[in-house]
RNA sequence: GGAUGGGUGGCCGAGUGGUUUAAGGCGCACGCCUGGAAAGCGUGUAAUGGUGAAAGCCAUUCGAGAGUUCGAAUCUCUCCCCAUCCGCCA
Protein backbone atom coordinates (compact mmCIF):
# COMPACT_ATOMS: atom_id res chain seq x y z
CA UNK A 1 0.00 0.00 0.00
CA UNK A 2 1.20 3.34 -0.61
CA UNK A 3 1.10 6.80 1.58
CA UNK A 4 -1.83 8.37 1.19
CA UNK A 5 0.11 11.38 1.03
CA UNK A 6 1.82 10.75 -2.29
CA UNK A 7 -1.32 10.83 -3.82
CA UNK A 8 -1.75 14.40 -4.26
CA UNK A 9 2.24 15.09 -3.16
CA UNK A 10 3.50 13.10 -5.93
CA UNK A 11 1.00 11.46 -8.33
CA UNK A 12 2.65 11.76 -11.68
CA UNK A 13 5.58 9.26 -9.68
CA UNK A 14 2.64 6.97 -9.02
CA UNK A 15 1.00 7.75 -12.95
CA UNK A 16 4.75 6.73 -14.49
CA UNK A 17 4.70 3.63 -11.94
CA UNK A 18 1.82 2.26 -13.73
CA UNK A 19 3.19 3.24 -17.08
CA UNK A 20 6.07 1.25 -16.46
CA UNK A 21 3.97 -1.47 -15.32
CA UNK A 22 2.14 -1.02 -18.17
CA UNK A 23 -0.85 -0.77 -16.18
CA UNK A 24 -1.79 3.16 -16.97
CA UNK A 25 -4.58 2.19 -19.47
CA UNK A 26 -6.30 -0.04 -16.56
CA UNK A 27 -5.72 2.19 -13.49
CA UNK A 28 -4.92 5.64 -14.54
CA UNK A 29 -8.42 6.36 -13.85
CA UNK A 30 -8.20 4.97 -9.80
CA UNK A 31 -5.57 7.59 -9.63
CA UNK A 32 -7.50 10.11 -10.84
CA UNK A 33 -10.48 9.32 -8.48
CA UNK A 34 -7.91 9.16 -5.79
CA UNK A 35 -7.01 12.70 -6.00
CA UNK A 36 -10.59 13.57 -5.95
CA UNK A 37 -11.44 11.18 -3.10
CA UNK A 38 -8.33 12.93 -1.13
CA UNK A 39 -9.89 16.05 -2.24
CA UNK A 40 -12.87 15.55 -0.67
CA UNK A 41 -11.17 13.34 2.62
CA UNK A 42 -9.52 16.67 3.51
CA UNK A 43 -12.23 18.72 2.96
CA UNK A 44 -14.30 16.95 5.07
CA UNK A 45 -11.61 16.31 7.63
CA UNK A 46 -11.84 20.04 8.21
CA UNK A 47 -15.16 21.02 8.65
CA UNK A 48 -15.89 17.94 10.92
CA UNK A 49 -12.62 18.35 13.07
CA UNK A 50 -13.56 22.36 13.43
CA UNK A 51 -17.40 21.44 14.35
CA UNK A 52 -16.06 19.15 17.37
CA UNK A 53 -13.53 22.03 18.64
CA UNK A 54 -16.66 23.63 19.18
CA UNK A 55 -18.52 21.26 20.56
CA UNK A 56 -15.76 20.17 22.53
CA UNK A 57 -15.50 24.12 23.99
CA UNK A 58 -19.46 23.89 24.83
CA UNK A 59 -19.25 20.56 26.59
CA UNK A 60 -16.49 22.25 29.08
CA UNK A 61 -18.83 25.05 29.63
CA UNK A 62 -21.13 22.97 30.84
CA UNK A 63 -19.14 21.00 33.17
CA UNK A 64 -17.94 24.15 34.49
CA UNK A 65 -21.69 25.47 35.16
CA UNK A 66 -22.48 22.18 36.85
CA UNK A 67 -19.77 22.42 39.14
CA UNK A 68 -21.12 26.23 39.74
CA UNK A 69 -24.76 25.15 39.90
CA UNK A 70 -25.78 27.19 36.69
CA UNK A 71 -28.39 25.61 34.32
CA UNK A 72 -27.09 24.99 31.34
CA UNK A 73 -30.13 24.02 29.06
CA UNK A 74 -29.00 26.49 26.57
CA UNK A 75 -25.86 24.78 25.77
CA UNK A 76 -26.67 21.24 26.02
CA UNK A 77 -29.46 22.20 23.53
CA UNK A 78 -26.52 23.70 20.97
CA UNK A 79 -24.37 20.63 22.39
CA UNK A 80 -27.31 18.07 20.42
CA UNK A 81 -27.77 20.25 17.46
CA UNK A 82 -23.55 20.21 17.08
CA UNK A 83 -23.77 16.20 17.76
CA UNK A 84 -26.36 15.46 14.54
CA UNK A 85 -23.92 17.78 12.62
CA UNK A 86 -21.18 15.94 13.17
CA UNK A 87 -22.75 12.69 12.77
CA UNK A 88 -23.89 13.48 9.06
CA UNK A 89 -20.52 15.15 8.21
CA UNK A 90 -18.48 12.03 9.77
CA UNK A 91 -20.68 9.53 8.02
CA UNK A 92 -19.60 10.66 4.75
CA UNK A 93 -16.39 11.24 5.63
CA UNK A 94 -16.40 7.41 6.39
CA UNK A 95 -17.19 6.48 3.23
CA UNK A 96 -15.26 8.63 1.48
CA UNK A 97 -12.23 7.37 3.20
CA UNK A 98 -13.47 3.70 3.02
CA UNK A 99 -13.42 4.38 -0.71
CA UNK A 100 -10.02 6.30 -0.39
CA UNK A 101 -8.22 2.94 1.10
CA UNK A 102 -9.89 0.01 -1.26
CA UNK A 103 -8.84 1.53 -4.10
CA UNK A 104 -5.64 2.19 -2.63
CA UNK A 105 -5.27 -1.25 -1.66
CA UNK A 106 -5.88 -1.82 -5.48
CA UNK A 107 -2.32 0.22 -6.57
CA UNK A 108 0.28 -2.25 -7.52
CA UNK A 109 4.02 -0.99 -5.62
CA UNK A 110 6.28 1.45 -8.14
CA UNK A 111 8.71 -0.09 -9.32
CA UNK A 112 12.57 1.10 -8.36
CA UNK A 113 14.00 3.06 -11.16
CA UNK A 114 16.74 0.42 -12.80
CA UNK A 115 14.51 -1.79 -12.93
CA UNK A 116 13.15 -2.03 -16.82
CA UNK A 117 9.81 -1.18 -18.84
CA UNK A 118 7.55 -2.87 -19.96
CA UNK A 119 6.60 -6.75 -19.61
CA UNK A 120 8.24 -10.02 -19.62
CA UNK A 121 10.14 -9.42 -22.92
CA UNK A 122 12.13 -6.69 -21.40
CA UNK A 123 13.33 -8.81 -18.48
CA UNK A 124 17.16 -9.02 -17.90
CA UNK A 125 19.50 -11.77 -17.14
CA UNK A 126 22.21 -9.94 -14.83
CA UNK A 127 24.83 -12.88 -15.08
CA UNK A 128 25.10 -16.73 -15.48
CA UNK A 129 26.67 -19.27 -13.32
CA UNK A 130 28.26 -22.87 -14.20
CA UNK A 131 27.55 -24.75 -17.34
CA UNK A 132 24.28 -25.51 -18.62
CA UNK A 133 23.86 -29.59 -19.41
CA UNK A 134 22.96 -30.41 -22.77
CA UNK A 135 19.63 -32.14 -23.12
CA UNK A 136 21.14 -35.00 -25.29
CA UNK A 137 20.44 -38.31 -23.36
CA UNK A 138 18.81 -36.66 -20.23
CA UNK A 139 15.08 -37.70 -19.19
CA UNK A 140 12.72 -35.92 -17.73
CA UNK A 141 12.85 -35.73 -14.05
CA UNK A 142 9.70 -37.23 -13.59
CA UNK A 143 10.36 -40.22 -15.99
CA UNK A 144 13.81 -40.69 -13.39
CA UNK A 145 11.67 -40.11 -10.25
CA UNK A 146 8.91 -43.33 -11.23
CA UNK A 147 12.11 -45.64 -12.70
CA UNK A 148 13.75 -44.77 -9.27
CA UNK A 149 11.14 -45.10 -6.88
CA UNK A 150 11.40 -41.78 -5.73
CA UNK A 151 7.69 -40.21 -6.80
CA UNK A 152 4.37 -42.31 -6.63
CA UNK A 153 1.99 -39.21 -8.74
CA UNK A 154 -0.58 -41.98 -8.88
CA UNK A 155 -1.05 -42.38 -4.99
CA UNK A 156 -0.89 -39.08 -4.40
CA UNK A 157 -3.48 -38.13 -7.15
CA UNK A 158 -5.39 -40.77 -5.01
CA UNK A 159 -5.21 -39.27 -1.28
CA UNK A 160 -5.21 -35.38 -2.64
CA UNK A 161 -5.97 -35.18 -6.04
CA UNK A 162 -4.29 -33.47 -9.00
CA UNK A 163 -1.27 -31.24 -8.46
CA UNK A 164 0.00 -32.88 -5.49
CA UNK A 165 3.08 -34.90 -4.51
CA UNK A 166 4.71 -38.00 -2.87
CA UNK A 167 8.06 -38.59 -1.94
CA UNK A 168 8.86 -42.28 -1.69
CA UNK A 169 12.16 -43.62 -0.15
CA UNK A 170 15.24 -42.09 -1.33
CA UNK A 171 12.96 -39.42 -2.50
CA UNK A 172 11.60 -38.46 0.82
CA UNK A 173 15.12 -38.08 2.23
CA UNK A 174 16.39 -36.10 -0.03
CA UNK A 175 12.85 -33.69 0.54
CA UNK A 176 14.59 -33.81 4.32
CA UNK A 177 18.27 -33.55 3.15
CA UNK A 178 17.53 -30.70 1.27
CA UNK A 179 15.42 -28.59 4.37
CA UNK A 180 18.36 -29.52 6.48
CA UNK A 181 21.14 -28.35 3.89
CA UNK A 182 19.01 -24.79 3.15
CA UNK A 183 18.69 -24.08 7.15
CA UNK A 184 22.16 -24.61 8.00
CA UNK A 185 23.74 -22.54 5.05
CA UNK A 186 21.36 -19.50 5.90
CA UNK A 187 20.95 -20.26 9.66
CA UNK A 188 24.57 -20.82 10.32
CA UNK A 189 26.72 -19.27 7.43
CA UNK A 190 24.58 -16.40 6.56
CA UNK A 191 23.62 -15.34 9.95
CA UNK A 192 19.65 -15.42 9.83
CA UNK A 193 18.00 -16.61 12.67
CA UNK A 194 15.90 -19.61 12.27
CA UNK A 195 12.44 -19.50 12.82
CA UNK A 196 9.72 -22.28 13.15
CA UNK A 197 6.67 -20.45 12.58
CA UNK A 198 2.79 -21.99 11.71
CA UNK A 199 1.22 -22.67 8.61
CA UNK A 200 -2.24 -21.54 9.21
CA UNK A 201 -2.73 -17.46 9.85
CA UNK A 202 -5.53 -15.20 10.25
CA UNK A 203 -6.76 -12.42 8.33
CA UNK A 204 -4.87 -9.77 9.30
CA UNK A 205 -1.54 -11.55 8.88
CA UNK A 206 -2.81 -12.08 5.36
CA UNK A 207 -3.67 -9.01 4.78
CA UNK A 208 -0.28 -7.29 6.18
CA UNK A 209 1.92 -9.05 3.11
CA UNK A 210 -0.47 -8.19 0.73
CA UNK A 211 -2.06 -11.52 -0.26
CA UNK A 212 -5.44 -10.13 0.50
CA UNK A 213 -7.71 -8.37 -0.13
CA UNK A 214 -6.65 -8.59 -3.79
CA UNK A 215 -5.69 -12.64 -3.73
CA UNK A 216 -8.04 -14.31 -1.79
CA UNK A 217 -8.77 -16.88 -4.32
CA UNK A 218 -5.32 -18.08 -4.70
CA UNK A 219 -5.22 -19.12 -1.37
CA UNK A 220 -7.04 -22.27 0.75
CA UNK A 221 -9.37 -21.01 3.33
CA UNK A 222 -10.05 -23.01 6.31
CA UNK A 223 -13.76 -23.78 6.58
CA UNK A 224 -15.47 -22.24 9.28
CA UNK A 225 -12.02 -20.65 11.17
CA UNK A 226 -11.07 -17.32 9.30
CA UNK A 227 -7.96 -18.80 8.72
CA UNK A 228 -5.68 -20.26 5.60
CA UNK A 229 -2.87 -21.94 4.73
CA UNK A 230 0.13 -19.76 4.08
CA UNK A 231 1.55 -19.72 0.02
CA UNK A 232 4.82 -19.00 1.42
CA UNK A 233 7.17 -18.37 4.29
CA UNK A 234 7.10 -14.65 3.90
CA UNK A 235 3.73 -14.45 5.59
CA UNK A 236 4.21 -15.52 8.70
CA UNK A 237 7.49 -14.41 8.78
CA UNK A 238 7.14 -10.73 7.62
CA UNK A 239 4.24 -10.41 9.99
CA UNK A 240 6.23 -11.69 13.37
CA UNK A 241 6.73 -8.14 13.99
CA UNK A 242 3.37 -6.55 12.68
CA UNK A 243 2.36 -3.80 15.12
CA UNK A 244 5.14 -3.47 16.71
CA UNK A 245 7.73 -0.21 17.33
CA UNK A 246 11.46 -1.52 16.57
CA UNK A 247 14.52 -0.03 18.06
CA UNK A 248 16.72 1.12 15.42
CA UNK A 249 19.59 -1.24 17.23
CA UNK A 250 17.38 -3.92 16.34
CA UNK A 251 18.12 -3.74 12.88
CA UNK A 252 18.87 -5.57 10.16
CA UNK A 253 16.60 -8.41 11.46
CA UNK A 254 16.91 -11.78 9.26
CA UNK A 255 14.75 -14.95 9.67
CA UNK A 256 14.98 -18.18 7.57
CA UNK A 257 12.20 -20.89 8.07
CA UNK A 258 10.79 -23.81 6.49
CA UNK A 259 7.54 -23.97 5.87
CA UNK A 260 5.22 -25.87 3.43
CA UNK A 261 3.60 -23.55 0.92
CA UNK A 262 -0.37 -23.96 -0.27
CA UNK A 263 -1.45 -22.39 -3.59
CA UNK A 264 -4.35 -22.96 -5.14
CA UNK A 265 -2.58 -21.97 -8.56
CA UNK A 266 -6.22 -20.77 -9.82
CA UNK A 267 -6.25 -19.71 -13.31
CA UNK A 268 -2.77 -21.98 -14.29
CA UNK A 269 -4.43 -25.12 -13.78
CA UNK A 270 -2.21 -27.94 -16.98
CA UNK A 271 0.64 -25.12 -17.24
CA UNK A 272 3.73 -26.97 -16.26
CA UNK A 273 2.62 -29.23 -14.04
CA UNK A 274 4.39 -32.21 -15.02
CA UNK A 275 6.34 -33.73 -12.53
CA UNK A 276 7.90 -31.34 -10.24
CA UNK A 277 7.16 -27.93 -11.82
CA UNK A 278 3.92 -26.67 -10.31
CA UNK A 279 2.01 -28.13 -7.17
CA UNK A 280 -0.66 -27.15 -4.93
CA UNK A 281 1.67 -28.05 -1.95
CA UNK A 282 5.46 -27.76 -1.84
CA UNK A 283 8.32 -27.12 0.39
CA UNK A 284 10.42 -24.10 0.51
CA UNK A 285 12.95 -22.44 3.06
CA UNK A 286 12.83 -18.97 2.99
CA UNK A 287 14.80 -15.79 3.75
CA UNK A 288 13.23 -12.99 5.03
CA UNK A 289 14.76 -9.22 6.29
CA UNK A 290 13.94 -6.63 8.00
CA UNK A 291 16.16 -3.43 6.60
CA UNK A 292 16.65 0.46 7.38
CA UNK A 293 15.26 2.15 4.13
CA UNK A 294 18.54 3.67 2.89
CA UNK A 295 19.95 -0.01 3.28
CA UNK A 296 17.16 -1.61 1.45
CA UNK A 297 18.85 -1.32 -2.41
CA UNK A 298 21.74 -3.02 -1.23
CA UNK A 299 20.13 -5.71 1.07
CA UNK A 300 18.44 -7.05 -2.24
CA UNK A 301 21.99 -7.89 -3.14
CA UNK A 302 23.03 -9.60 -0.01
CA UNK A 303 19.87 -11.62 -0.03
CA UNK A 304 19.81 -12.48 -3.49
CA UNK A 305 23.95 -13.46 -2.89
CA UNK A 306 22.59 -15.91 -0.39
CA UNK A 307 20.20 -17.59 -2.23
CA UNK A 308 22.85 -17.83 -4.60
CA UNK A 309 25.32 -19.64 -2.33
CA UNK A 310 22.86 -22.50 -2.69
CA UNK A 311 22.44 -23.28 -5.77
CA UNK A 312 26.23 -22.99 -6.22
CA UNK A 313 26.77 -25.51 -3.25
CA UNK A 314 24.56 -27.84 -5.06
CA UNK A 315 26.77 -27.18 -8.07
CA UNK A 316 23.61 -26.17 -10.57
CA UNK A 317 24.03 -23.77 -13.44
CA UNK A 318 22.07 -21.03 -12.78
CA UNK A 319 20.90 -17.86 -14.22
CA UNK A 320 19.63 -14.03 -12.40
CA UNK A 321 16.67 -12.37 -14.28
CA UNK A 322 15.71 -9.13 -13.03
CA UNK A 323 11.92 -8.56 -13.69
CA UNK A 324 10.85 -5.84 -15.79
CA UNK A 325 8.25 -3.65 -14.30
CA UNK A 326 5.74 -5.39 -15.89
CA UNK A 327 6.45 -8.94 -14.57
CA UNK A 328 7.40 -7.70 -10.98
CA UNK A 329 5.06 -9.08 -8.36
CA UNK A 330 2.34 -6.56 -6.84
CA UNK A 331 3.99 -6.25 -3.81
CA UNK A 332 7.33 -5.53 -4.93
CA UNK A 333 9.64 -2.90 -5.61
CA UNK A 334 12.16 -5.36 -7.57
CA UNK A 335 12.81 -8.35 -8.26
CA UNK A 336 15.30 -11.37 -9.42
CA UNK A 337 14.54 -14.56 -10.04
CA UNK A 338 17.14 -17.40 -9.80
CA UNK A 339 16.29 -19.95 -12.89
CA UNK A 340 18.43 -23.43 -12.40
CA UNK A 341 19.01 -25.08 -16.00
CA UNK A 342 17.46 -28.58 -16.49
CA UNK A 343 18.86 -30.61 -18.92
CA UNK A 344 15.60 -32.55 -19.08
CA UNK A 345 12.60 -30.65 -19.12
CA UNK A 346 14.96 -28.43 -21.64
CA UNK A 347 13.74 -24.82 -19.91
CA UNK A 348 14.83 -22.87 -17.13
CA UNK A 349 13.08 -23.27 -13.91
CA UNK A 350 12.62 -20.92 -11.13
CA UNK A 351 13.86 -22.02 -8.20
CA UNK A 352 14.09 -18.16 -6.09
CA UNK A 353 12.12 -14.99 -6.44
CA UNK A 354 14.20 -12.45 -4.05
CA UNK A 355 12.48 -9.18 -3.86
CA UNK A 356 12.66 -5.81 -2.02
CA UNK A 357 9.28 -4.56 -1.03
CA UNK A 358 10.63 -1.28 0.49
CA UNK A 359 8.03 0.19 2.57
CA UNK A 360 4.82 -1.18 0.69
CA UNK A 361 4.37 -4.13 3.22
CA UNK A 362 6.14 -2.77 6.38
CA UNK A 363 3.18 0.13 5.95
CA UNK A 364 0.51 -2.75 5.46
CA UNK A 365 1.36 -4.52 8.30
CA UNK A 366 2.62 -1.58 10.41
CA UNK A 367 6.52 -2.39 11.27
CA UNK A 368 8.06 0.56 12.13
CA UNK A 369 11.34 1.77 13.78
CA UNK A 370 12.57 4.63 15.56
CA UNK A 371 15.90 6.27 13.67
CA UNK A 372 16.77 7.72 16.83
CA UNK A 373 15.54 8.91 20.26
CA UNK A 374 13.48 11.58 19.79
CA UNK A 375 12.78 10.88 15.84
CA UNK A 376 9.38 10.23 14.63
CA UNK A 377 8.93 6.27 13.71
CA UNK A 378 9.57 5.64 10.26
CA UNK A 379 8.34 2.43 8.52
CA UNK A 380 10.72 -0.46 8.05
CA UNK A 381 11.49 -1.94 4.56
CA UNK A 382 10.98 -5.48 4.08
CA UNK A 383 12.52 -8.20 2.16
CA UNK A 384 12.36 -11.63 1.04
CA UNK A 385 13.54 -15.05 -1.20
CA UNK A 386 13.11 -18.23 -1.83
CA UNK A 387 16.11 -19.80 -0.22
CA UNK A 388 15.32 -22.29 -2.16
CA UNK A 389 11.89 -23.91 -3.37
CA UNK A 390 12.42 -27.95 -2.85
CA UNK A 391 10.59 -29.01 -6.34
CA UNK A 392 12.51 -27.58 -8.70
CA UNK A 393 15.49 -27.90 -7.34
CA UNK A 394 14.99 -31.58 -6.75
CA UNK A 395 13.71 -32.00 -10.68
CA UNK A 396 16.79 -30.30 -11.57
CA UNK A 397 18.90 -32.57 -9.37
CA UNK A 398 17.77 -34.85 -10.93
CA UNK A 399 18.25 -34.19 -14.19
CA UNK A 400 21.69 -32.26 -14.23
CA UNK A 401 23.34 -35.32 -12.42
CA UNK A 402 22.10 -38.14 -13.85
CA UNK A 403 23.83 -40.91 -14.84
CA UNK A 404 23.95 -42.99 -18.24
CA UNK A 405 22.82 -46.10 -15.81
CA UNK A 406 19.73 -43.84 -15.03
CA UNK A 407 21.00 -43.57 -11.48
CA UNK A 408 21.42 -39.76 -9.88
CA UNK A 409 24.53 -38.25 -8.52
CA UNK A 410 23.75 -36.71 -5.04
CA UNK A 411 25.74 -33.77 -5.19
CA UNK A 412 28.32 -33.47 -2.30
CA UNK A 413 27.23 -30.88 0.05
CA UNK A 414 24.08 -33.23 -0.07
CA UNK A 415 25.70 -36.48 0.50
CA UNK A 416 26.71 -35.94 4.26
CA UNK A 417 23.08 -35.23 4.75
CA UNK A 418 21.22 -38.28 3.15
CA UNK A 419 23.87 -40.62 3.62
CA UNK A 420 24.25 -41.74 -0.34
CA UNK A 421 26.37 -40.35 -2.80
CA UNK A 422 23.31 -42.00 -4.99
CA UNK A 423 20.28 -42.56 -6.19
CA UNK A 424 19.23 -45.70 -7.71
C1' G B 1 -16.04 -27.38 23.50
C1' G B 2 -16.95 -25.40 29.02
C1' A B 3 -15.60 -21.86 33.06
C1' U B 4 -13.12 -17.64 34.88
C1' G B 5 -10.09 -13.39 34.35
C1' G B 6 -8.18 -9.94 31.00
C1' G B 7 -7.01 -6.38 26.36
C1' U B 8 -4.94 1.33 28.38
C1' G B 9 1.37 4.88 25.52
C1' G B 10 8.24 1.78 23.73
C1' C B 11 7.13 -1.62 28.23
C1' C B 12 4.36 -2.33 33.01
C1' G B 13 0.13 -0.41 35.17
C1' A B 14 -3.97 2.95 37.85
C1' G B 15 -8.43 4.55 36.34
C1' U B 16 -16.90 3.02 36.99
C1' G B 17 -19.97 9.74 33.08
C1' G B 18 -17.29 16.19 33.25
C1' U B 19 -9.72 19.57 36.35
C1' U B 20 -7.96 12.12 32.56
C1' U B 21 -6.03 17.81 28.74
C1' A B 22 -4.75 9.22 30.39
C1' A B 23 -2.16 8.99 37.35
C1' G B 24 2.16 6.29 38.78
C1' G B 25 6.29 3.27 37.57
C1' C B 26 10.13 1.13 34.19
C1' G B 27 13.16 2.41 30.28
C1' C B 28 15.39 6.52 27.91
C1' A B 29 17.30 11.81 27.50
C1' C B 30 19.09 16.17 29.84
C1' G B 31 20.52 18.69 34.38
C1' C B 32 22.15 18.75 39.65
C1' C B 33 25.27 16.05 42.86
C1' U B 34 30.44 13.36 42.26
C1' G B 35 37.59 13.12 41.51
C1' G B 36 34.82 9.74 37.96
C1' A B 37 30.69 6.51 38.14
C1' A B 38 26.54 4.25 40.64
C1' A B 39 22.76 5.69 43.84
C1' G B 40 19.84 9.91 44.91
C1' C B 41 17.26 14.42 43.41
C1' G B 42 15.04 17.51 39.47
C1' U B 43 13.07 18.17 34.47
C1' G B 44 11.41 16.05 30.07
C1' U B 45 9.61 11.88 27.27
C1' A B 46 2.81 8.46 22.89
C1' A B 47 0.98 7.71 18.12
C1' U B 48 -1.97 9.08 13.98
C1' G B 49 -4.53 12.68 11.03
C1' G B 50 -5.53 17.93 9.57
C1' U B 51 -3.29 22.76 9.18
C1' G B 52 1.12 25.75 9.04
C1' A B 53 7.48 28.17 6.46
C1' A B 54 8.16 27.03 11.52
C1' A B 55 6.94 27.29 16.55
C1' G B 56 2.47 25.81 17.28
C1' C B 57 -2.76 25.00 17.01
C1' C B 58 -6.92 21.60 16.26
C1' A B 59 -8.87 16.65 16.08
C1' U B 60 -8.68 11.48 16.95
C1' U B 61 -6.91 7.14 19.49
C1' C B 62 -7.68 3.18 25.93
C1' G B 63 -8.85 -4.66 21.38
C1' A B 64 -12.85 -3.72 16.94
C1' G B 65 -17.64 -2.01 15.67
C1' A B 66 -22.45 -0.10 16.94
C1' G B 67 -25.51 2.40 20.68
C1' U B 68 -27.00 5.76 25.05
C1' U B 69 -25.49 11.04 26.29
C1' C B 70 -24.58 17.97 25.64
C1' G B 71 -20.18 14.90 26.96
C1' A B 72 -17.71 7.82 27.17
C1' A B 73 -11.29 4.58 28.73
C1' U B 74 -15.66 4.60 32.13
C1' C B 75 -22.64 2.70 30.81
C1' U B 76 -25.31 -0.94 26.99
C1' C B 77 -25.02 -4.49 22.83
C1' U B 78 -22.32 -7.46 19.14
C1' C B 79 -17.75 -9.33 17.69
C1' C B 80 -12.28 -10.38 17.92
C1' C B 81 -8.05 -11.69 20.59
C1' C B 82 -5.07 -13.27 24.95
C1' A B 83 -4.21 -15.89 29.72
C1' U B 84 -5.46 -19.65 33.32
C1' C B 85 -8.19 -24.02 34.69
C1' C B 86 -11.30 -28.19 33.00
C1' G B 87 -12.47 -31.51 28.88
C1' C B 88 -10.39 -33.66 24.41
C1' C B 89 -5.83 -34.79 22.18
C1' A B 90 -0.37 -35.45 18.56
Amino acid sequence: MHDPRMIREQPEWLRDGLRRRGQLDELGGTVDRLERLDADRRRLIHAVEERKAARNATTQEVARRKRAGEPADDLIADGRLMGDEISAMESELATTADELEQLLLQLPNVTLPEVPEGGEEANVIVREWGAPRTMDAVRPHWEVGARLGLLDPERAAKVSGSGFVVYRGQGARLVRSLMSFFLDLHGREHGYEEVWVPSLVNRATMTGTGQLPKFEDDAYAIQGDDLFLIPTAEVPVTNLYRDELLDVAQLPMSFTAYTPCFRREAGSAGKDTRGLLRSHEFDKVELVRYVEPERSRDELETLTGHAEVALQRLGLPYRVKLLAAGDTGFSSAMTYDLEVWAPGVGSWLEVSSCSSFVDFQARRANIRYRPARGEKPRFVHTLNGSGLAFPRTIACILEHYQNADGSVTVPEVLQPYLGLARLG
